[in-house]
DNA sequence: GGTAGCAGTTAACACCGTTAAGTCGTAAGT
DNA sequence: ACTTACGACTTAACGGTGTTAACTGCTACC
């Protein structure tokens, strides 16, 4: 009937509701309603609700990686790479804060495991500042012991704190921009060596 | 009938199945049936099934502050304080998965809001931080120009590393232990100052 | 022309949160 | 002592959920 194949229009319409009502409300049998289809219709492509919500997650990762590749692209110091990764990662989770939330959503109390394969990807944007990280030490602008570890520490925080600004736990006294850019300086500084800290301000790029 | 309320009965057998079960299979009707009474005894003392999820929290909320206070007491050193809090948190997120994330379910797509009034009380962990953080500026050992969004950012980042374990998202090829304590470590010395970096080991508490 | 298989359906099961109406015992009022 | 009122609790029901099994109709092939 329709072009696209009944698989893609389940998930983009999952997409278009998860956006709009949240995870919460999300339900099979309103997505199926939303594109003309019977909720069995569903099971014909994915094996439950978790594993469509998975690939919903899976889409969101990739997407969040995209943007994580692209903003990296021209920065030539590691330093401003990290610094650029840092601030993607952010915008991203303000601007798109339904899709960077689900992609949390593998919390094994909300979900099914998430199958390991598909970590695979989601690892991409370890690997990333793990570039990063090791180019910023063979240079010398970063230190670091371990940089295997460090690039989860990296990725830690940063969701620490998205998560804090976007389940509005933060006190309303305290800007959340004025927030954010602090606890980006403070991760940031966490990595860089005492004399790139004091250069980065009046090189470029 | 029994001696105990029944609303206490309701919260203690929520409790109980929450973490037995997890929060995704935590139903009104099983909690009901587990102490004996109809599902909708349950409105008699709580408006709806976030309300008495919300009860939870708090509770939650406050084990975890009374073991940061204690865990406090008799250290000497601001440093050693901001490190016993650290490792206070990691550890009972760890001892108690399912209570601590329980904690951080108020986030905005699972849960109704959170009402205001009892964000009051999940604020004494930041306050906790915020006299050590103060504590430690006006002695030197501390370098933090706003220590009220400091304390903020000192709790997004730990939440994010604990979140990054329980959700089972990290290599498997990294040591959960080593992961934690470095990125404790990391952490930490975001606050405080390069002089008491070194001195910390020497001196205790 | 029959038949195998696929894509989709309907019906049903067992659960869910929530509301409205009913029951039953106890305490108070007269 | 009889009624009334109220509180604590239950039953019945509504509309929703994910999921399974059995059915329909169509298309392609032998």
């Amino acid at each position: 009937m329709n072009k696209q194949s009944l698989k893609l229009r389940i998930i983009s319409a999952a997409r278009e509701l998860l956006l709009s009502d949240g995870y919460r409300n999300l339900s099979l049998r309103k997505i199926a309603r939303s594109i003309g289809v019977s909720a069995t219709s569903i099971y014909l492509h994915f094996e439950s609700k978790d594993d469509l919500v998975h690939t919903l997650i899976e889409e969101a990762i990739e997407r969040l990686n995209r943007a994580l590749e692209i903003s990296v692209v021209n920065k030539k110091s590691p330093v401003k790479k990290l610094e650029a990764l840092a601030q993607t990662y952010v915008s991203f989770a303000l601007k798109h804060p339904r899709e960077y939330q689900v992609i949390y959503l593998v919390s094994s109390e909300e979900m099914t495991r998430y199958p390991k394969k598909k970590f695979r990807k989601a690892r991409k944007g370890y690997g990333l500042v793990l570039d990063v990280l090791t180019e910023g030490i063979s240079c010398g602008k970063i230190e670091e012991e371990n940089p295997n570890i460090a690039a989860y520490t990296f990725w830690a925080q940063l969701h620490g704190v998205m998560s804090v600004v976007l389940s509005e736990r933060l006190d309303t006294r305290i800007d959340q921009n004025e927030f954010i850019e602090e606890a980006i300086n403070h991760i940031i500084s966490g990595y860089i060596t005492y004399d790139s800290l004091k250069l980065e301000n009046i090189v470029d790029n």
